[in-house]
DNA sequence: AAATATAATGAGGTAACCTCTTAGTTGCGA
DNA sequence: TCGCAACTAAGAGGTTACCTCATTATATTT
């Protein structure tokens, strides 16, 4: 199929190798994240939210590139853990708005403290050049379904 | 706390990213591999036995970087599938040897076809340079962990 | 021979998703 | 203004890809 394929398995090597650093990197995190009580899925839904202010669900789901039922599950959890808040949504009584509690905003602080801290274990073997190589390239595969 | 981390958030962002496009990255895997009738972590173990020949169990698991019972587990999925055979170590009774069977060859073989061919969708969106840049990022950051 | 280590598996659990269905609410066209 | 399609979120239930801890059978060391 392409010209070197036969020579060295370039595709399926490189995709095996970046499921595998994923996997590496996902289990990194879910260990330095333990002491915050959050998973890295709830870390990243709570610190969208306060990025961005109160979402919907909906909109949550879109910026996270998860379902919207997944969506639901996560901030579930928040609630929950009393670092998210749900308010009807003024403006359309079907929908919610979801937004962080004072305790959300610190937590988040505090996932954001721990991750630089751990030096994101993971990230810190790449020099300045390698990460911002890594970002662009990223950034070319992260699709956005719109 | 770090320098630059208040101008622009490169590590966690990173991070996020990267995780992001391991997400889509699997998604695509595992529509792209549905009528192989194999996960796409059935097939990467499937791939290292037929690569490397018969393997017990905890030699997978090193391979794979996956746990001793994981890998289990995924034996077990390929055995029941008949894609793989296990048998006893002749060298060690406690052990077992997982081989590939005929089937599980020619399954292989469709396998890196139906990647090749759907493009690795994913990967698609790089050209040589990018993957090779990324290739040696990734190697980079996949920590062997002995 | 007894103690210890090792190989694999049984039992059971978690994270991070998913689809399909259900139940209100809205908004629009007849 | 009535009726219905469209949309919002959540309930029900499933899957993939892991994990740890306990157990059983064998091997090795003492």
């Amino acid at each position: 199929m392409g010209i070197e394929a036969a020579e060295h398995p370039s595709h399926d090597d490189l995709g095996e190798l970046f499921a595998r650093v994923a996997r590496q990197q996902r289990r990194a995190i879910l260990t330095a994240l333990e002491p915050c009580g959050v998973s890295p899925h709830q870390a990243r839904a709570l610190r969208q939210i306060v990025k961005t202010g109160p979402l919907r669900p909906s909109q949550l789901a879109e910026q996270l590139r998860i379902s919207l039922r997944s969506t639901t599950e996560v901030v579930e959890a928040l609630v929950a853990a009393g670092l998210l808040r749900r308010e009807p949504d003024p403006s359309d009584r079907r929908a919610i708005l979801v937004s962080a509690t004072t305790q959300g905003v610190e937590r988040s602080e505090q996932i954001s403290e721990v991750r630089a801290a751990h030096g994101e274990a993971f990230l810190s073997a790449l020099d300045a050049t390698d990460r911002a190589q890594l970002r662009q390239i990223l950034e070319k595969l992260d699709h956005h379904p719109e």
